[in-house]
DNA sequence: CGCACTGTTGAGGTATGTCAAGCTTCGTGG
DNA sequence: CCACGAAGCTTGACATACCTCAACAGTGCG
């Protein structure tokens, strides 16, 4: 997205030294953890959610290589999310110090993190709002969408078809519904030709209909960086 | 909340050298505005909310003195959500350079700006929780919770008696609820001895019972700061 | 004084949840 | 390689939280 200086690269690189492996459905931050490492995800899918007092889930986000990881380390003693591996994963574990020297050091990269906290907002706040006036259906239609694109950003080959990774109560924890009514809407999509379904595969057979149901908006795209400090 | 060095001080007034004042129901920023300023709210109310193609609003957030407004301009061409003055406000407006040369003199300050957007991002996942998890019960309660806990970090003074300074229709935009459930719901409140209302006061009257009922958890204490690089 | 906005209340509808049963898929260990 | 169990998926019947529509009352502003 930026072209890098040899000197961002390094302090970039810095922040990725050590390496640590996970087994997909395993917890890498629990929450109210202490501890306040952060994590660069580097291959693999995360999610972060959080518990309700009735046992209840809301998954907030799904993270993918790039991604910064227990971000609000930056600010909270306790772990405010759950992170959990969706599938195999290696992530870069570091301490708060690393982040500050890289801030001072680069203040063009401190911007640049400034910009993804700003699209991961909006991506929140896209997700508010679905929540909030959005049918389950249209809920549904945004998350495949969504995981879709974000899987694409990472392999452009990637099309209509591709392993969604997800199980439906999954889909329910994060879009506010219950995995039966899940279900029946992915069912309805399907009869109504939007989608198709394979054994682990889902297949968008109507992205112009689907989007349109899911009010869905690309936050990855129509950026303007133009203004971001000059390198060191 | 972080003791400036002069220097410091002195950068962060540069941004609010302008001013200007905003009548209660202005519009500050329209959704898809071009433009791309920032404001620094220095007094009064302002919430920012997306409408959707149905015509239905979500409110997305409740800003209070202090609060950086438009920070999607550091990254989006057009403005991602609407801002509308909820009582007069002032505000001061400013370019994305100044906040490029910010970033680059005062690394500290860009580490505090980050630490207000992971506070922000800690309340919009809350939100994220309540709507897609809680009664509408709950999520009433925790709106009037929250608006009265950040009036007090303006005025400490202030007890369990405030002004809401919204109407029913607001807060069901904010809690994705009607406003006729809204008035059904804050009844509900009240005849449980939950809350009192007088014309234009909302009264807490049980307070542990209403964060209990709300799952509140306040997001301005229990911070950890002690990582921020030296001040220049 | 009148009009627009906000709040209140009731009756009835609908989207989504709950519970329960049976089915498929898949990994594991015998 | 098969058998088994666990996890996930599917479907139906029924329950309910929240919505819609509609009418009216209070409040404040021009």
């Amino acid at each position: 997205m930026v072209p890098l200086t040899p000197g961002e690269r390094a302090a970039l690189d810095r922040l990725e030294e050590r390496e640590r492996s996970l087994r997909r459905g395993a917890t890498l931050v629990r929450e109210k953890d202490h501890g306040g490492e952060m994590f660069v995800l580097r291959k693999g899918t995360v999610m972060s959610s959080v518990l309700l007092d009735d046992g209840s889930r809301q998954i907030l986000r799904f993270m993918f290589p790039g991604d910064l990881l227990a971000g609000s380390a930056l600010v909270y003693r306790e772990a405010t999310e759950t992170l959990t591996a969706l599938t195999d994963c290696t992530v870069s574990p570091f301490e708060r110090p690393l982040l500050a020297k890289l801030i001072t050091d680069h203040p063009r990269l401190a911007a640049v993190i400034m910009v993804y906290s700003q699209i991961e907002r909006a991506a929140l706040t896209d997700r508010l709002a679905a929540l909030g006036r959005t049918s389950a259906k249209a809920r549904v239609a945004a998350i495949l969408i969504e995981i879709r694109n974000r899987q694409r950003m990472m392999n452009p080959a990637l099309g209509s078809s591709f392993v969604l990774g997800l199980t439906q109560e999954e889909i329910g924890d994060a879009t506010g519904l219950t995995a039966v009514h899940v279900n029946r809407m992915l069912r309805q999509l399907e009869e109504e030709h939007l989608i198709a379904r394979e054994t682990g595969r889902m297949i968008l057979k109507d992205e112009r209909a689907l989007s349109r149901a899911a009010n869905y908006v690309d936050r990855y795209t129509g950026l303007d960086l133009a203004w971001l400090p000059d390198p060191r």
